[in-house]
DNA sequence: GTGAAAGCGCTAACAC
DNA sequence: GTGTTAGCGCTTTCAC
């Protein structure tokens, strides 16, 4: 049978309380009890209850993270990085995967919230905040991850992308190119907006040619991106700046297929959501936004921790900021 | 403050025991009564704490999945579609990264089985199955994901990859091949040694260069590869067998760079760990071996289901295969 | 068809 | 310096 801590108590010859005591650091025991107390643990092979526990404390030393896609390394990245952070901290961390569908996300908020965690990261696909919102109980610690809200009344980590996607356009512009076309994510995401209000922005100021045609929008899975390629080359642009990592190593696979010379024939501006060496050759031809994915999740991990234990800190609106790469230039 | 289930009944005017059995639909409640009920929790806002209850039953409804590396994007895939699985029949997942570190995994086997999840699915690190067995509590659900262990102690879900490599091989040697290389990934797991065996065996058999500076270790890391694969090109090889997804992309990128024309300069064989169009295009002068990866994850999440809720029923040792597709080749 | 009440294993007042 | 004991919120046996 399972082994409780009367049982140790019992064999040690103190009570309950002192075994507990003893076993959290929670107030002083001899040495000499501890010792006891230790022996007998050791011979029954004790273990506490991790569940007991968090039903008498209310802590469940768990925080859960709802990502819209475990298999994108994006995401995988954060989780890992989050995870590192989490568990030196001593909390599990619990994985929900949406796969960008709002119904599913909504089960994952109502499953966790409902004393599971003591907190939680999102990376919403919600469009709609009011939705997003009713679906936490008040006072629950809730972080925002990548994605935000109009909306402050979340803490957020994020990453800032309006200035390299401003600065990619104007160097575009710049070398003479025209038609500068542009592949987002999914247009309800914050991320997206932002990228596509950058490319707008730098658009008109640069004179460059804006035409609502040059905007198209992909799901950020990896087929979602050869559509949008080729009508962005049917109407004839001379530059591409694509908004997502996966989309953009297929999009590159897919103009080397074709025969496109990069940077000749045509010129792409990419996210990268990680950093790795690994594509360094694919990618020598093409200028890099860079996210500071590891830092994005061990930031995460912090801020909602901060959350779970003091609940009634100012909520905080971290933004990290993406490196601009473009090809040829050192790394720094 | 917090609605429990005894505020609910005081509402709806009934006992504790008939919410209870409302909500679990455990035993027969008249339409009149369940109506109040449900009156009662919907006013009250009431959600059943989730702690509370498995303290209480002893089922947490959650399972752990100890992986050596969440970013790589193999273990993202068998996560989610394990997780995929597992949420289907409401469970959660708590995920633990040990970074390939035998003292990592060690911590999180602890942790995990105190009293945490119901089960667990392993993708060990260890060399040792001793260590890994004393870790384990006796009649603990476990099971075995990807990477196994010579004693057949717990369940397992594997893929088999004796078949594509001897295969490979023997097709390099009908090529004219004669020295044909080998990078493997961590020497101590089950998966590398299964498959420089079959090397071994396959160039024993045709005749080829048994040289043992042919065999090179990576760590599935992606740095880990250009080492390797400088010290095959050293020793002359006309053809290498890359063993794991990453190391195989950055070879394959590498040789790129180094101008080696493939397939005339240099043969590749790579395992690739997931079903991706993304790199069709490098891909396509490299014998390809597909690890079925989503119902890896699937099969584990059915497998440990089955241990939690019939600990007696017996071990099961499941083995899928990999697919074997040399470039040319058209997919079925 | 429903209620009363006994705990699950642990922590933390409170008491001495 | 240590012991006693009251619950945390829920499920489930036993009773009617």
């Amino acid at each position: 049978m399972k082994v409780t801590i009367s049982d140790v108590a019992r064999l040690a010859g103190v009570s309950t309380a002192t075994v507990s005591h003893t076993i959290n650091n929670t107030r002083y025991v001899s040495g000499d009890t501890k010792e006891r107390v230790y022996q007998a643990i050791e011979q029954l092979g004790y273990t506490p209850d991790a569940s007991a526990r968090s039903f008498r404390t209310g802590k469940k030393k768990t925080i859960g993270f709802i990502v819209p896609d475990i298999s994108n390394k994006f995401f995988g990245t954060i989780i890992e990085s989050a995870e590192n952070y989490l568990s030196g901290q001593g909390y599990h961390l619990i994985i929900a995967n949406t796969k960008e569908n709002m119904d599913r996300e909504e089960t994952s908020l109502r499953l966790l919230t409902a004393g599971l965690v003591d907190g939680l990261l999102v990376a919403s696909t919600m469009d709609d905040f009011a939705r997003f919102d009713s679906l936490i109980p008040a006072g629950f610690p809730v972080v925002l991850v990548d994605r935000t809200f109009e909306n402050k009344k979340y803490s957020s980590v994020s990453v800032s992308n309006f200035q390299p996607i401003y600065r990619s356009v104007c160097r575009l512009s710049a070398k003479g190119k025209r038609r500068v076309g542009i592949i987002g994510g999914l247009p309800r995401l914050s991320t997206t907006k932002e990228r596509i209000a950058a490319y707008r922005a730098a658009a008109a100021d640069c004179g460059l040619a804006q035409d609502e045609r040059l905007i198209r929008y992909g799901d950020s899975m990896e087929d979602s991106a050869p559509p949008c390629l080729n009508q962005l080359l049917e109407q004839g642009c001379d530059a591409i700046l694509v908004c997502q990592g996966l989309m953009a190593s297929v999009t590159i696979a897919y103009l080397r297929g074709k025969g496109v010379q990069l940077p000749e024939g045509l010129e792409i501006v990419s996210f990268v959501d990680y950093d790795t060496h690994a594509y360094e050759f694919y990618y020598q031809k093409v200028d890099r936004i860079i996210q500071p994915v590891e830092e994005l999740g061990r930031e995460a991990g912090e801020q909602i921790l901060t959350r779970v234990e003091q609940p009634d800190a100012p909520v905080a609106e971290r933004v990290l900021t993406s490196v601009y790469r473009p090809y040829g230039e050192q790394e720094a």
